[in-house]
DNA sequence: GCCAACGTTGGC
DNA sequence: GCCAACGTTGGC
């Protein structure tokens, strides 16, 4: 059976990594740490796979929203600041040889046109079964339709390479 | 800045 | 193994 492309949304507050952030970054590439959640890490650490697309979501900001269009460059690998006594995210349970938490790596492809804000997903009844509009959803990685992701994209007016 | 929703922790 | 307390997320 040939290999099914996945994609995802990532949310980030901007105030703590952004869109620009990941543009100004290293062959716009980042090392997505600091997830301390289980399903968001057992997604990283399990199933995101390299070449599949992700939705860089803005989070806490006015409006909140999808602002541009990566993709994962390197799959899940432990976090190194789960061993950095001095990180926000140090966690004292982690052991190199046993760690817990895990993140990927992922590259800008392109910045959408037009903003995608909450509002505009919530507006569009084809977007009805994003996790992102569910009712107390709050992860921080989310699994996106083919579908779903066509739609957004299509709203953002991507003009970047299919993925 | 508020607070609802949810995940995690830890006492029992 | 229950569940109250606590911490965090994230829209508003």
């Amino acid at each position: 059976m040939p290999k099914q492309r996945q994609y995802w949304l990532m949310k980030s507050e901007p105030d703590a990594f952004s869109w620009a952030n990941l543009l100004e970054s290293p062959a716009k590439t980042t090392f997505w740490d600091g997830v301390r959640n289980y399903q968001a890490r057992n997604m990283m650490r399990d199933l995101m796979k390299k070449g599949d697309g992700v939705l860089f979501y803005h989070s806490r900001t006015k409006p909140p929203g999808v602002v541009g269009v990566a993709q994962v460059v390197k799959e899940g690998a432990p976090d190194p600041t789960q061993f950095d006594a001095k990180d926000k995210h140090f966690d004292i349970k982690a052991k190199p040889e046993e760690p817990r938490w895990y993140g990927v790596e992922i590259k800008a492809v392109a910045g959408l046109p037009r903003y995608v804000s909450l509002t505009d997903i919530k507006d569009n009844p084809e977007l009805d079964e994003m996790p992102l509009v569910q009712r107390g959803q709050r992860l921080s990685v989310q699994p996106v339709s083919a579908a779903q992701w066509k739609v957004v994209l299509a709203m953002g007016g991507y003009k970047g390479r299919k993925i």
